[in-house]
DNA sequence: ATTATTTAGTTAACCGTTTAACCCCCCCAC
DNA sequence: GTGGGGGGGTTAAACGGTTAACTAAATAAT
């Protein structure tokens, strides 16, 4: 193992000096940097890393994933992670997946507290998540992707929804329903309030019965498009507040013998890996999920170096993703929503 | 910052105590022990990683991605990743994502030689990969996910193209079909020769054209199915060497007319999110990628500790997964093959 | 010509743990 | 009663960088 001290043996000056020239500190002349150059390629020198982090920061960013590995095998969760490595590695700093023990919050706290990572990014926080609480106790730099906490980075439910509710009224729909999330999500309300603005926006009523009570899996969209096609008028169009409802709830309209895309147009929202393999494809509003973890970084960097304000939150745009699901509103329909015709 | 100093003064003893306390060496008599632990607690004393890994080692592995991030938002990748999080975890490693530069193998030898990770698992290895020649030079430890280098682990391909067989068999079809993976990957001669090996444990023989060259991308299963469809006798069951491929031979079969899972059966290898959710859903041999992760982290914590050969390898098996893309051998087609009857 | 400033470095303290080497005292054996 | 051995500690030297404080020489300002 080869040490600075040998370097500076090596080109014949101070270990301050070769530090300097390293960290490109000092007023050193190209002549001496040269030669200090020289003998770091000479001897193969690489610092390090413990002893520099020994004094200043470790140039690693931790992240905290919500318990279970699960959410780590998460398609959605994985492009998140690839654009916080984009981010990170532009910085040249370095991602640490935080181990965790029963109590994550703890763990959490520790990994950072003992200087490992300069500060942590939250993933999936729950609603009064008990690590933000402790990493703010321990005035510990934190981002959560979701919105929670004092500094978080997510996509901006309301703008999709807008999205959504706009390209069915662009189709001629005026009867449109939404299949909510699950309510324990933190951005439960946004999906809901988005939808009934973009209505507003669109000068449309919401339809008796046009919010129908969702969850997270399949069986629960499955379940909703049940109730929604049960209704004495029915929707021609609707938004399940999640890819995963609206793969359930294409199986219930096919099931009715409904052909999406035809006679009921349907939506997702995430765009995640099946969508695109669903039949028919799912027109579905795409998370901008590289984008968060981009931004997450860049706000831990900015919180870290004490650049930005202690509360920050950003919300980036999600995208159209327009696929075979949605179609033109049924003629049938239209005659009857315009009998002055 | 609470150091042990700190806490050794409020315990009255010394450092070296403290420290011989909390790692559970030396010989500290229980009354002793309980007043270091109180004062721990009390001063809510977190030993700092770096002056820590100054000594000893760092406790973390380091995980080396291909160039590109693209990878880590791969579904496939993200589920190999949650089985190094959680074999990790079990230990009380972390695992860090190393960043990368434009020398991907530079980049990644010297955040190992900075002594920041112990060991590094080497992602998507290519045949003759820069990396791993790097990491073995400087001799360090490394475990790669594929068949490359010293010490590997991976799904073993041939037990998976058996399975494969083996299924298509048990439904009465005689004409089986090979759609070949990408020739560049490491991997690649094992499914033809599992495949090959397959036919012959079922004693047949392989068809005229039936292995037919493939590719990775979607586009390449569409153009392998295409010509296997114009064969002058066609095969009644395809196996796809990757889902990708799989999803294109679908479209293929349907553009020709072909109900799948009726008119032909068709197999894919990988079980990726969108296979479920296919029409019809497509049957294929599950990777055991969580096992992969959790067998890399092993391998890895073996070689550090030295508690393995230096070279060692390791195959997990595959499972199959049955879903509806695969079906009895259509009956003119038995028919035809039993002129007896 | 003298003082002030800048340049180009050096010295050594410091970061917080670990651990080899030592010490002291008590007990036991011979 | 002397030597040996172990229990229960302590001391201080690492580990390998960073950086504040300092020095010496050269240059600029007055």
């Amino acid at each position: 193992m080869v040490t600075i001290r040998q370097v500076a043996a090596h080109a014949g000056v101070s270990t301050a000096t070769v530090s300097y020239v390293l960290n490109g500190l000092g007023s050193i002349p190209a002549e001496t940097r040269a030669r200090v150059m020289e003998s770091v390629a000479a001897l193969d020198y690489q610092p390090r890393h413990a002893a520099r982090a020994l004094r200043g920061r470790s140039h690693t960013l931790g992240i905290s994933m919500a318990s279970g590995y699960d959410r780590l095998a998460d398609p959605a969760t994985a492009e998140i992670l690839a654009g916080m490595a984009h981010a990170a590695s532009l910085q040249g700093l370095a991602l640490l997946l935080m181990p965790m023990s029963d109590d994550i919050a703890k763990s959490c706290v520790s990994v950072a507290r003992s200087g490992q990572v300069d500060g942590v990014i939250v993933c999936d926080p729950q609603p009064e998540d008990s690590r933000l609480t402790a990493l703010q106790n321990a005035e510990i730099a934190c981002v959560s992707i979701g919105p929670q906490g004092n500094t978080w980075v997510t996509s901006d439910i309301r703008l999709g929804m807008n999205l959504a509710v706009a390209h069915l009224v662009g189709l001629g729909h005026r009867r449109i329903a939404l299949i909510a999330p699950d309510f324990a999500l933190a951005a439960s309300d946004w999906y809901v309030d988005g939808f009934l603005a973009a209505l507003a926006d669109a000068q449309l009523e919401l339809l008796d019965g046009g919010i129908v009570a969702g969850g997270r899996r399949e069986a629960d969209g499955e379940a909703a498009m049940d109730e929604l096609l049960a209704l004495p008028e029915p929707p021609t169009a609707v938004i399940a507040a999640s890819d995963e409802l609206a793969y359930g709830a294409m199986r219930a309209a096919r099931d009715a013998g409904l052909v999406v895309g035809r006679d009921v147009s349907l939506m997702g929202f995430d765009d995640l890996p099946p969508a695109a393999y669903l039949q028919p494809p799912l027109t579905t509003i795409r998370q901008p999920r590289f984008a968060i973890g981009v931004a997450a970084v860049q706000l831990l960097v900015a919180q870290i170096g004490h650049t930005s304000p202690a509360e920050f939150t950003q919300s980036l745009p999600p995208t159209l993703l327009v696929r075979g699901s949605t179609g033109l509103v049924p003629p049938t329909v239209i005659a009857h929503l315009s009998p002055d015709k």
